[in-house]
DNA sequence: ACATTACGGTTGTATTTACAACAGAAAGAA
DNA sequence: TTCTTTCTGTTGTAAATACAACCGTAATGT
């Protein structure tokens, strides 16, 4: 486990804690570390979790399939990330996705109860990791009612129109840039790209914005 | 402050924790009581904040407005609910948000800061405040990826299988019931009603599921 | 019993989108 | 340079959607 402690550090779950006491912590916040191979299951959909886990070595997918075996992947999670958040909570019920290993790969599993429950003993930093884990959440929470705002619009345009304006005030200026390219915009949309791109050029031609490759300007 | 703390006694954020107890923390929580009257702002597009919020009267409105000055109601906050969370993370930037008042209504600021690092001092019941919050947080994130999840599908048709698989999944049986009528189903998904009911009834025509009012069943 | 309202299903049309295919520009590699 | 790849814009067509309007039924209240 101690091989992990350069990764750890640079997580955000242990953002501002040094190396020893990392080490130091590691029995304090009940630290188990597991291989997979490639292919093989870390999580699966129906089973209950009560663990904070980071990825220190190789690859992840989260992948759900339907009720009729359709498959789809959901994202996947690169070393430093961590995953599980999301269902800690004694009412959360069910996985109802399942992690894959595309890689050979490593995790280390941290019991989410010993996090929250501050000890006494040793630990100098463990509030460190309360705060981190929980500004995690709380701004990948953000993010999503963010997305989910552009998601709900119905028409590109309104998206296109929801996700600029959004842009523009995190800014703070009616001109700006956007860290995604055409193809990657459509697909935080979830539209497609081709249509996205046309309903931008109209857009221009109307004159409600203007833009050259990343640069947005909105009139 | 003290005469809503039966209000504060039946929120997720104090679940657990006893009329006294609760009364004892206020202080220690950095708790600040507000009176805004109907139609003034709580929060406004801009500020920074660092603070958990608990409506405990009236009601309100979550809304944002485009560059273009369109304005759209996100959602609303009911008594009891608490609001703010996503935006307590340092790097959170500025709120993209108003919060209006729709009615005279009292809320109680909690410093975030005050929240997570647990005192010393009397407040036997701190760490259950942790906890509450961050499972509340946790649950509200999970919830927020599995509806992404479905709206992220480009037709009706897909965003129906993903609901309808995904409460499959969480009932754990092919044949359950769903906690929306035709409308709110609609709204939940963001697609319109009539062409939801159209696109369940060819589903239902290919045999694929059968429904009566809010039970459904796969095959 | 009657009127009212809420809900779900159906249909037609105009609008919008997805998809595929293609072309030009820009960036990068050989 | 030249070739290759990536990115972006454009167009046409088939498919899907939004929207409005309407109907029947069930539930509710008077």
């Amino acid at each position: 486990m101690k091989n992990y402690i350069h990764i750890l550090k640079r997580t955000k779950l242990f953002a501002g804690v040094g190396d020893d006491e990392i080490s130091a912590m590691l029995s304090c916040l009940g630290a188990r570390l597991y291989n997979y191979k490639k292919g093989e299951y870390v999580l699966r959909q129906g089973e209950h979790l009560s663990d904070i886990i980071v990825l220190v070595e190789g690859n992840l997918h989260i992948q759900k399939d339907d009720y009729w075996g359709n498959r789809s992947i959901l994202g996947q999670v690169a070393v430093g990330e961590m995953f599980g958040e999301a269902y800690v909570a004694p009412e959360s019920g069910a996985l109802l996705n399942d992690v894959v290993a595309t890689e050979n790969s490593t995790v280390i599993f941290f019991d989410v109860r010993k996090i929250i429950t501050t000890c006494s003993s040793g630990c100098r930093f463990h509030y460190l990791i309360v705060q981190n884990m929980f500004f995690a959440i709380s701004d990948k929470n953000r993010k999503l009612v963010q997305k989910l705002g552009h998601m709900s619009k119905r028409t590109t345009r309104e998206k296109l129109i929801s996700y600029l304006s959004e842009e523009s005030k995190k800014q703070n200026s009616s001109s700006f840039t956007i860290p995604f390219n055409r193809q990657q915009l459509a697909d935080f949309l979830s539209v497609d790209r081709s249509a996205m791109s046309n309903e931008l050029c109209k857009m221009r031609d109307e004159g409600l914005i203007a833009f050259d490759k990343n640069y947005f300007r909105l009139f």
